[in-house]
DNA sequence: GTGGTCTAGACCACA
DNA sequence: GTGGTCTAGACCACA
């Protein structure tokens, strides 16, 4: 079930992306599950089917997901990750960015380290 | 020196935060350093004085920096890492979320602890 | 046989119209022979027999085929060539397009008439 | 000028995105020039700034313009074809199905080849 | 002023 | 019922 933080600064149409990439990584939802319609998830979370739609579309365009015409949305069957140089520099900058902040709230490079490793293994 | 990518996502206030910060923990600036002035920095960057302001305000909320009347502003003489539950939480929503994407182009976990340890050797 | 990619953003009836026309270009389909009846391939392809229905409609509307009440379905005996300047405009226009996508993905006019023979070859 | 004709069954954000790239690759448009806001645009041609912005956000996953944060929108400096496979059978799609409805209103291979010259003299 | 997000609601093609 | 397109309009962050 995806829950949406109406306070977070993240756009709901971003939380929705990432809970549905999370939940595939956790295997809540695998290759070939049928995802809920826009307008039922429109419904089931009350958020505007536009905004749905946009997220699916962005996951669409990621190949996490794919459309089955007249069937509805499901998550792609053999999805290859899609590695460039751009992606791979946008990651660097997000982990720039982190360690950075780390620093300066006091966290250091062996917490952090740790921290990810608790966080890897809810995976 | 300051360079800004007008073509970036991220915000030019954040991208000037940031890119001090970094210098601050690389120890290109030293605590007690003068910063320009926001019209100098401004000139010198050519970014309008509102977002240079935007940015020294915000460094100097999070105590990294001090505005000393009549003086200028300066790199903060004993910083001291500020850290809560929120902030905590937030860095952990930032690493899970790069965690997602690093899978999503096909990042493993090593791979990702390798970039990591590459990013703090520039520290 | 006709194979459906329900994958496709091209829309399945639109698929059974272009497999049809081709396969009678490329003469697997000849004049006069009878087409299977649309409950008959709505089963063989496993589509709703209302998208089949509507694919046979506008090939009868064409003229590619014809209903003879009682009898079924059959390619056409002697089609002749509608031309009409909406038509040709039509065409024209999707050549354009065609011609501005092939250089927004670095394809010159000779490859393109490469890639052309390459195609008509097949028929 | 882009004109925007309602009549056509072609979504208005796709005949802004194919007229903005016809105008580039006929020199119209050259890299580094301005383009008008949405709201601009907007209002020039009377299109919903929703429409547009879909327009441009399109155009800017395609790395044909780019986003200026606070200074406009431009033409890409050094667009670089994106080519893949997947583009390329798209585009091998689209031709054959060309190449069928020339058949079926009486265009040979030679007109099409001499149709498609033409066209390429206005670029 | 600039683009980004979101809602509400309408209409349409497709299956 | 399903997603796609479009409009109108609000609110916001950023420069």
């Amino acid at each position: 079930m995806i829950k949406i933080d109406s306070r977070s600064s993240k756009p709901i149409y971003e939380q929705i992306i990432e809970k549905i990439k999370e939940d595939i990584l956790k295997g809540i939802l695998k290759p070939g599950d049928k995802l809920p319609s826009v307008r039922e998830l429109s419904s089931m979370i009350t958020i505007n089917p536009n905004t749905i739609s946009k997220a699916y579309k962005e996951l669409e365009r990621m190949k996490v997901i794919e459309v089955m015409r007249g069937k509805g949305t499901f998550v792609a069957q053999n999805y290859k990750p899609v590695m460039n140089e751009e992606k791979m520099n946008e990651m660097k900058e997000h982990i720039k960015k982190i360690i950075i902040e780390a620093h300066y709230i006091g966290v250091s490079k062996d917490d952090l380290i740790e921290i990810m490793n608790e966080i890897y293994k809810e995976f």
